[in-house]
DNA sequence: CGGATTTGTGCGGGTTTGTGCAATATTGAT
DNA sequence: ATCAATATTGCACAAACCCGCACAAATCCG
């Protein structure tokens, strides 16, 4: 059998099974280990499939979304670098949706050991890509708006779950009114998030901050971390120190 | 013998069986190497074949190299397009995850009305997208290689659903064996949301008929439609017809 | 017609490619 | 931390390839 045809007969396999192992092509096409892996890596390097140890993966499916008209980026980069920091190995952690969460999804140290509930399928197909990451994805009505589960059986969910940190995106935020936000269910969400978690971190970026809305999720008191793409001495954050919250 | 006519039994070869070798041909034609060598040579500068190391393969066969992001992605749009004919107004619609679920859930009309349960975020996302379709996303754990969320928890909620159709997507399927898959936990997930299903869709390539893996999923009698990119009458598919099972 | 030219083919020898083997290192699951 | 599965590396060797050359048959042309 000629070259071109075990590859093609690999690139068949992986496109129809999104995966195949080095011992099946072994098998099924009679030639040594050394053959096969020295096919795929060859497919690996002109880029038509994704190597891994025991086989390899199609490339389609790992593919992300496009983010390249995410708003302010940059900012939400330092803001999620910062949130980082506050995982530790071994932690459970529950997240929210919005870009700056699929941030932190996305720079999240490679050999990170950890438990994630999410209700936001995007965060859920980021961190499903670490591997020592175990992704909970919660699930309910899928809200067309906001992009995350909702409704009473997230809530009912939420509510089996005891985390170490809870990582919220946030609408707006306020040094006397707090977290506040305008619609009814995320409201809902976000103040039963707070509650079964041991600590929460607001990520917020500056241009929210001062801002009031009309549903009240939490008071600053409520909050452990309160994470912006500012130093944490610039004078707007000021107004929101309070004694159990850390800015960052 | 003439060169041209070499070329033409060469052209023969490769038209019959989509390759030769180089050396199956110098005892063929007995001619030295060299000159079969300059034969694929000149026929592969005039575009008719496709030379490799130790022979040449058809173009046609070269064909299927193409890459375009999602493999067979035309016989997908064809197979969705006939899925989404069982669909009607007022239904509860529960999905299983894959690309060709994807291309459904991009085709549908835009003013359907249903309801549809799905396993998979790429579909819940795609979903999201129409006005009058309310989409309800089964949580649990999510699983890295086939991107659905599987686990007791989302076999828990199945067992709490009734759908009128149940579309999925296969790895495999054979006239006697039915429905196969590879992976324990898919299985078992695949097997549950036939049974809280009325009826059953199986979206099939015709690829991955006459397919058979290790561990079984459904037989034929447990489906009602099977729909392939092939018309209802392709020779391949005779040996699937059973009284109750519809093909389309 | 006869010499020059082109074309097709084969041969020798040096080079590249494809494959397997063995020794060693890495990985990942437990 | 340990161990079996999997990868990597270096090597060997045969098969396939390329290049230049020779030579004969076919072709061209004055």
């Amino acid at each position: 059998m000629l070259k071109k045809e075990r590859h093609d007969f690999v690139m068949r396999q992986i496109n129809l099974h999104n995966r195949v192992l080095t011992s099946d092509l072994v098998q099924l096409l009679n030639v040594s280990e050394d053959t096969i892996r020295r096919d795929l890596q060859e497919l690996s390097d002109s880029n038509r499939l994704f190597k891994v140890h025991g086989g390899a993966l199609s490339k389609s499916y790992q593919s992300s979304f496009d983010d390249s008209s995410v708003y302010a980026k940059d900012a939400k980069i330092s803001i999620a670098k910062k949130a980082i920091s506050l995982i530790k190995d071994g932690m459970v952690v529950l997240t929210g949706g919005g870009t700056t969460i699929i941030e932190v999804a996305k720079l999240l140290p490679e050999n990170l050991h950890a438990t994630f509930f999410t209700i936001s399928p995007f965060v859920a197909i980021e961190l499903a890509k670490y591997a020592r990451i175990e992704v909970i994805l919660i699930g309910g009505l899928f809200s067309k708006n906001s992009q995350v589960t909702y409704g009473g059986h997230v809530i009912n969910q939420l509510s089996e779950i005891s985390a170490d940190l809870c990582l919220l995106g946030t609408s707006a935020l306020h040094p006397t009114d707090g977290l506040t936000d305008t619609d009814w269910e995320i409201n809902q969400l976000k103040k039963t998030m707070l509650n079964f978690s041991k600590r929460t971190a607001i990520l917020c970026i500056s241009e929210k901050l001062d801002i009031s809305l009309r549903l009240k999720v939490a008071t600053l008191e409520n909050i452990d971390y309160l994470v912006t793409e500012l130093p944490a001495d610039e004078a707007i954050l000021n107004a929101y120190h309070r004694k159990n919250l850390q800015i960052l």
